[in-house]
DNA sequence: AAGAGCGACAACCGCAACTAC
DNA sequence: TGTAGTTGCGGTTGTCGCTCT
């Protein structure tokens, strides 16, 4: 059913989108909601099958979207999602607030995929074209899967707490040198392990303090399945640790205790559906060498987060250093209370610029040109959405999350009450990269 | 200045899954 | 249980703008 049966009622329009059309769009979901999609363009006045207007609201008009280019942290999770998930752009979109799936796939085949085969990567392999050239010419096409498949194997293998996965080959990833990453794209290349390694196994330059993703966890659950079996033991620090003979609920378990709250839903969603952490405590620190600056809660040359990034539930927002439980859903928007953006927190460059934090918009000066012109031109606005002007949806070039609701005659745009756990995640892709 | 080539992005198409009746 | 309608997803194509010749 690729076009609805009400496109061959009526002549509709096809193509690009009009301005006027989008502002009928938007103006009605504004006010009404989408409901049935079938019925929106018939209620809005649009020409436009409602297969169409699903897809112009999902990919363009949606508020909450971010726009802009993608930083080099989005790019390289998606590159990592990729070989974990592979073309399933929606699961992978979800990783990244903000980003449609449409967005994710056409960055996707314009441009990470050229860049990956500049660095000797097979694309839709991830592993090295050498390796993917030996492959072929060992392997017959029909036993030759795709890690795709091979990866879907790794899932189901976790879920069943099998033992025998297949062996695998390791794999290259593209890795960040978080000294030094920040705006450059000095991105390196190293094997699956290595990356691993580095991560988690403290032999590099992360020296004392470890901060991970949940996209490290997810590839390095595949690394390691697909390498080693499923009952290998992992620890950081000796703050990540899983026991040798975990099953996958108690791995859950001992996640969750020790793992930061940034990295839990995403991990739990995307590899242990069932698990539904509600209430973390966050431990991340930092080295004192180049962390000395990030914020009020440095405490004796370590940045704790607790006291920092975390205190948002205004029991404990005097800076001070005693933990602060973090529950998932708070009463406040995280952003908002905290100045944060969807970005990167710089870490000082030099010892001359602290104290202070740098905080970057993830999409730099690349404004959503199109989103702000509804935003700020009373014609394409409409009398709709003119309750939100009073407050600038991108007062700083920055979208934070929203939602709609119709109250009545009028609807107004709120910020989401909750910390969603896709803030979480963001966090957790942001400064799991930077820091 | 013109147009070919290319990249980025938007939108369409077809399929599968889901849901209601 | 079968069918029609609806939604979601991924592959593909179309369009636009920029750059280069």
């Amino acid at each position: 059913m690729g076009r609805h049966s009400c496109c061959y009622k009526q002549k509709l329009r096809k193509g690009l989108w009009s301005p006027e059309e989008d502002e009928k769009l938007l103006n009605y979901i504004t006010k009404q909601g989408h409901g049935c999609w079938s019925s929106v363009p018939k209620l809005a006045g649009l020409q436009r099958c409602g297969k169409s207007c699903r897809l112009r609201w999902i990919n363009y008009l949606r508020p909450d979207l971010k726009r802009g280019a993608f930083s080099q942290q989005e790019e390289n999770l998606i590159i990592e999602l990729h070989a974990v998930l592979g073309n399933r752009w929606s699961q992978i979109a979800a990783q990244l607030p903000g980003r449609t799936d449409n967005e994710i796939k056409n960055l996707w085949n314009s441009c990470l995929k050229k860049k990956l085969r500049q660095r000797g990567i097979d694309p839709n392999t991830h592993k090295r074209l050498s390796e993917v050239e030996i492959d072929k010419e060992k392997l017959p096409p029909a036993t030759n899967k795709s890690n795709i498949e091979k990866t879907s194997e790794v899932l189901n293998l976790i879920e069943a707490s099998n033992s025998n996965p297949p062996p695998m080959a390791a794999d290259q990833y593209p890795v960040v040198d978080v000294n030094n990453s920040i705006g450059s794209n000095n991105t390196t290349l190293k094997t699956t392990q290595e990356f691993f390694l580095d991560r988690f196994g403290g032999t590099s330059h992360e020296s004392s303090s470890t901060s991970c993703r949940p996209s490290d966890l997810v590839g390095y659950f595949s690394f390691q399945h697909l390498n080693y079996g499923p009952d290998i033991g992992l620890s950081v620090n000796s703050s990540l640790c899983f026991n040798q003979n975990s099953r996958c609920s108690e791995m859950i378990s001992d996640y969750n205790s020790s793992m930061p709250s940034t990295m839990l839903h995403s991990v739990s969603s995307s590899i242990f559906p069932s698990a539904t952490p509600t209430r973390v405590k966050p431990s991340v620190s930092f080295p004192s060498n180049n962390r000395s600056s990030m914020g009020s809660g440095d405490v004796n040359g370590v940045q704790n987060w607790e006291t920092s990034a975390f205190s948002n539930n205004g029991s404990n927002s005097n800076g001070s250093s005693s933990s602060t439980t973090i529950e998932l859903q708070g009463n406040s928007n995280f952003f908002e209370n905290h100045a944060f953006a969807w970005g990167v927190a710089d870490h000082v460059k030099s010892d001359k610029e602290a104290p202070h934090v740098h905080v970057h918009s993830l999409d730099g000066d690349a404004e959503d040109i199109k989103w702000s012109e509804y935003l700020h031109t009373p014609f394409l606005l409409g009398t709709a959405v003119q309750n939100q002007t009073s407050q600038p949806i991108c007062s700083h070039g920055i979208k934070p999350e929203t939602g709609f609701t119709t109250d009545g005659s009028t609807t107004t745009w709120h910020h989401q009450q909750a910390l969603q756990a896709s803030d979480l995640q963001q966090l957790a892709v942001t400064f799991g990269q930077t820091l």
